[in-house]
DNA sequence: CTGAAAAATTGACCCATATCATCTTTTCAA
DNA sequence: TTGAAAAGATGATATGGGTCAATTTTTCAG
């Protein structure tokens, strides 16, 4: 009966967007004659923390990091996988600058939605802010198991949950080329870069999963999840 | 021109709630009817984490804490002053069960809100849905910050950021009565109940604040302002 | 293909905090 | 008013993981 509630580390929303759907015919041509589709390289910047929101993205191909930078530490937020929107969070009217940076770490597809636009349809389309508002709030219940895990998990707890969450929820195969850096996971599970080499060694020797560069192969992922539930 | 954005560690939402404000005359006969007043005592618990979401809960007087709880650590997600909603973030329609556990200070006054009526005021009324969508953005926005700052800054940060968000956010005055616990400043800062009695008396021999007990007296926000940054 | 820059790796050192144990003070129900 | 339980305080000890420095490997523009 001891029923004790775990939190996940993991980086991305498993919600499904269905909000483009809710468009009507009009909406959506509204919405495609003002917005734009644009390709980014890998590595490169589409919104800048700080800057003024003029569009909403939405990651039609590709994943992106959203992240917090005071200048000397970077924090991932979120990744982004395609298919989510980016810049929801500064829909607040209070709000008319990007309170995060984002970048692709794979050549992407970005689709700009004009925000005045996005905003009309909101008050517009009460099905559509409604979904709006579902993935707000999914959005925030996932920060907090991420928020609960970096404060209280130890790192090989981090670690091991966010492997298990780019098994599962972002490559979704137990065998992938990894287009973040150890210093990216680094950020992503609040802990240093040497010490991510460290432990992905570790997990190495102990066969939890195999490493050769930038490819990893997880071979025990009940091991991974008991380690992330003890660290 | 070295700017480098601070973060901070602030509990409490600043933005002002004015969502009620939006309702028709008839929508909010519709809340009163289907609403009640509930007088709590200090300490006791208004919704717990794993429980059906069957009300949305507005503060009208008090304060309350927001945790995640695991059984063996708790985290405080946000305190609750007069005026803010519980369990907003409980309105996305894939979740039916509270995210989080809430528990009042004080003798406090909430309303429950049924939720299906909640839902189907958003429904209809666009002005008030977007303002509950500015609401969930803004509390997002700070969330990342909170998340920042237990992250990367030192206990000493942390708990000067703690120690202003009570004095400008919460209680508005220089010199207050402290309703939380150390063990409740060790969970809202990410660190042990000791290390909280340990920082709070160097705070005090350093004449940053004046402690007794449970009251409180900031003598020097600048300095503790300065722990913030740096710390 | 090549050379420079970026990323990854490894080791040594150490310090900020957690943990544990003990003691004192406060709170609060009966 | 009292006694038990909770909260607060304080010291001793241990350690997870950060930081720094040096080396190797990979990446990628030209």
């Amino acid at each position: 009966m001891e029923d004790r509630i775990q939190f996940s580390g993991c980086t991305i929303s498993s919600f499904d967007c269905r909000c483009l759907e809710k468009l009507t015919t009009q909406e959506q041509k509204l919405f495609d004659d003002n917005s734009v589709r644009i390709a980014y390289k890998k590595g490169e910047m589409i919104c800048k923390q700080g800057g003024f929101v003029s569009q909403i993205m939405y990651v039609e191909e590709g994943l992106a990091k959203v992240y917090l930078d005071n200048g000397k530490n970077l924090l991932l937020l979120r990744l982004i996988p395609g298919g989510s929107f980016i810049g929801l969070s500064a829909l607040s009217e209070e709000l008319t600058t990007f309170p995060y940076s984002a970048n692709v770490y794979v050549d992407s597809i970005i689709r700009q939605i004009d925000v005045k636009v996005f905003s009309m349809v909101l008050e517009k389309n009460n099905a559509f802010a409604r979904e709006i508002i579902n993935i707000l709030s999914g959005n925030s219940v996932q920060l907090y198991g991420r928020f609960f895990c970096l404060t209280y998990k130890q790192a090989y707890g981090r670690l091991a949950d966010i492997i298990i969450c780019l098994t599962e929820r972002v490559f979704k195969q137990t065998k992938f080329e990894l287009p973040l850096s150890r210093k990216d996971i680094a950020e992503l599970s609040g802990m240093s870069a040497e010490t991510v080499v460290r432990l992905l060694r570790k997990f190495s020797e102990d066969n939890l999963i195999r490493i050769q560069g930038k490819s990893i192969e997880v071979i025990d992922i009940e091991k991974l999840q008991r380690i992330s539930e003890t660290g």
